[in-house]
DNA sequence: AAGCCGGGGCT
DNA sequence: AGCCCAGGCTT
């Protein structure tokens, strides 16, 4: 199938009552969810962000790779990546052949460089699958390597316009203060988050989908800029009236649902950024790069675990005494 | 269900 | 200097 015009977002109408085929008797709860479906997504229109992936002339390997980029990093440090990586490799044929060492180079500081490696062996299903072409349904999606349940459903509704149900941690987050009333959602991903996101969702047989494809991404918007984790402006927020934890008179979040720190000073993760960071300058000696790190503490023993940890999951190579990405000794 | 996996910007 | 962040995969 090839890749459709990506307007139909923004020529979504708002303000029509007749969107909602089914609601002979409409219940306390589904007009509050169409109040907050109206105000979101108009507000969605005034708002959003202008970013090249939600522009309607981008691939749907262009949201692909976006939505792979953007699990993990803020937009602010996606976007030079994403524009270097789009006009490298602009569609899967070119991903899948590209030398590992420059797509780990290219990928840069993003983190959790695992995530470049899987996204080239995405591109490569693609070409061998799928022909080349980004598939568009959930299911065919879900089953590419580092493709999860929240990026299948977004690649499958930003890209084509299917209504799938898209949840991401900022969607629970808007979901949870509106709809539940309580200040956060908790660490892990419940059925019953899962449940509410379908129960709120507006009818996906409405406008072929287009309406609750923006439902998906206002709410992912205003979870972004407005209805934020610390700091929420509540003041800026279209929906501030119908909140049911406002409402509530913002009751703080329990000590379940506080998130977790998690630490960075020593950890392992820090010492493969630093060894990943150095081979991207090229190959070294291997004793020389172990002692080079620029970290405070020399821990030798969890710098050679960390190498062979990355030696391990392929994103870097051995021969002899020499260390670099792959693909670059001989 | 819980832990691992980067890195930088804001307070 | 500390705090915060987020999806996929493995165990």
């Amino acid at each position: 199938m090839s890749q459709k015009p990506r307007d139909r977002l923004s020529r979504v109408k708002t303000g029509a009552s007749s969107r909602y085929s089914g609601a002979i008797e409409e219940s306390e709860s589904l007009r509050l969810s169409q109040a907050v479906h109206e105000a979101a997504v108009s507000w969605y229109h005034r708002a959003a962000r202008d970013l090249p992936w939600r522009r309607q002339d981008c691939s749907a390997w262009g949201v692909l790779v976006s939505e792979t980029m953007l699990q993990q990093t803020p937009v602010a440090r996606v976007l030079p990546r994403w524009e270097e990586w789009m006009r490298r490799w602009p569609t899967p044929h070119e991903t899948a052949k590209a030398p590992v060492a420059e797509i780990l180079t290219v990928w840069d500081r993003l983190g959790y460089p695992r995530r470049a490696l899987r996204l080239q062996q995405t591109a490569a299903a693609i070409v061998e699958h799928h022909d080349g072409q980004v598939p568009s349904t959930r299911d065919e999606l879900r089953a590419l390597p580092g493709v999860g349940e929240y990026t299948a459903a977004a690649v499958a509704c930003f890209a084509f316009g299917v209504p799938e149900v898209v949840v991401d941690t900022n969607i629970r987050r808007v979901h949870t203060r509106v709809f539940s009333g309580h200040a956060l959602p908790g660490k892990t991903y419940t059925a019953q988050q899962r449940r509410l996101a379908h129960d709120v969702f507006p009818d996906p047989e409405h406008d072929c989908g287009q309406f609750a494809c923006a439902w998906n991404i206002a709410v992912m918007e205003l979870g972004a800029l407005v209805c934020t984790a610390r700091a929420p402006q509540c003041g800026a927020c279209p929906v501030a009236e119908l909140c049911t934890w406002r409402r509530a008179g913002f009751p703080p979040p329990t000590e379940e649902q506080k998130p977790r720190g998690q630490a960075w000073a020593g950890t392992d993760r820090q010492v493969r950024g630093a060894l990943m960071a150095a081979l991207r300058c090229g190959p070294a000696q291997r004793s020389v790069l172990i002692a080079s790190l620029p970290l405070p503490a020399a821990d030798l023993d969890q710098r050679h675990r960390c190498l062979e940890s990355l030696l391990t999951d392929g994103l870097a190579e051995q021969r002899g005494d020499q260390v670099a990405l792959p693909g670059v000794l001989r």
